[in-house]
DNA sequence: CAATAATGTTAGGCTAAACAAACTTTTAAG
DNA sequence: CTTAAAAGTTTGTTTAGCCTAACATTATTG
């Protein structure tokens, strides 16, 4: 039924989050930008995202996302920010490195995972809500 | 200089120190079991690692680990156990899970996160020594 | 020691993900 | 409005990693 979503296409999607909270509608430029990859790269990716109802664009036009593809990259947004915040706030690793290793680690991690990771995270750190 | 391993190729290498440890010399067809992948997939893997310097093989032979082969596979694995132990002695994820998940994360934490993984883990469990 | 089983390799093909170059469409300026 | 720049897409390659089927080599065993 879920086609699971690969590593890459997770990465395209939380990118899209990001950049409609920056900037509502989001173009393929600035994905392209953030992700560090060229344009026909992002063009085939939201392609892809379109197939799986995950954004929707207008030809030629700004990318949306769908209420299940906001739903998929809030999902892994939080993966991501748990892991920052483990990394740097538990770890004290510093900002920059966090954020990689949190982007490419975010992709591996199992609902269990998250989970305790959550679980763990409230316990040490209650200053975050 | 040094091309970088893919996470691929970790895997091959990790698996082969395992092996070796447990049989001494290491089969293509058992590397081929652990990772779950034809046996073609393994031959071709083999042969970058021998490109790369890292294992040796005789024709239709077993593999060997080099001393620099040896070198990465203990630091991958070295990578593997502190986020397993992490998992399931910190977090409480269970064994299977945290294995698997651990397999998955090792490839992406950097040199900063790793040492200060090791910091907080002796901190947390001076059992481990 | 021959025949068969197990093991390893080659050949050929597929998919995902990336790129550059060239093209189309939209936007913005003059 | 027309044209130049910006944005987006298409086309065609490339690379890594995997697969199956067929073939070659080594090991086993009757």
């Amino acid at each position: 039924m879920h086609p699971e979503l690969s590593a890459s296409i997770e990465d395209y999607l939380e990118a899209i989050l990001v950049l409609s909270e920056a900037h509502g509608a989001v173009r393929v430029t600035d994905i392209a930008k953030k992700l560090d990859v060229a344009k026909p790269s992002v063009t085939a990716a939201v392609n892809t995202l379109k197939e799986m109802g995950l954004v929707t664009q207008e030809r030629y036009g700004k990318v949306y996302l769908t209420p299940s593809g906001r739903e998929h990259a809030v999902r892994i947004k939080r993966r991501h920010n748990a892991l920052r915040a483990f990394l740097t706030e538990v770890l004290g690793v510093s900002e920059d490195v966090a954020d990689k290793d949190a982007c490419l680690m975010e992709h591996a991690i199992s609902p269990e995972t998250m989970e305790k990771l959550l679980l763990f995270l409230e316990k040490t750190l209650p200053s975050n809500k």
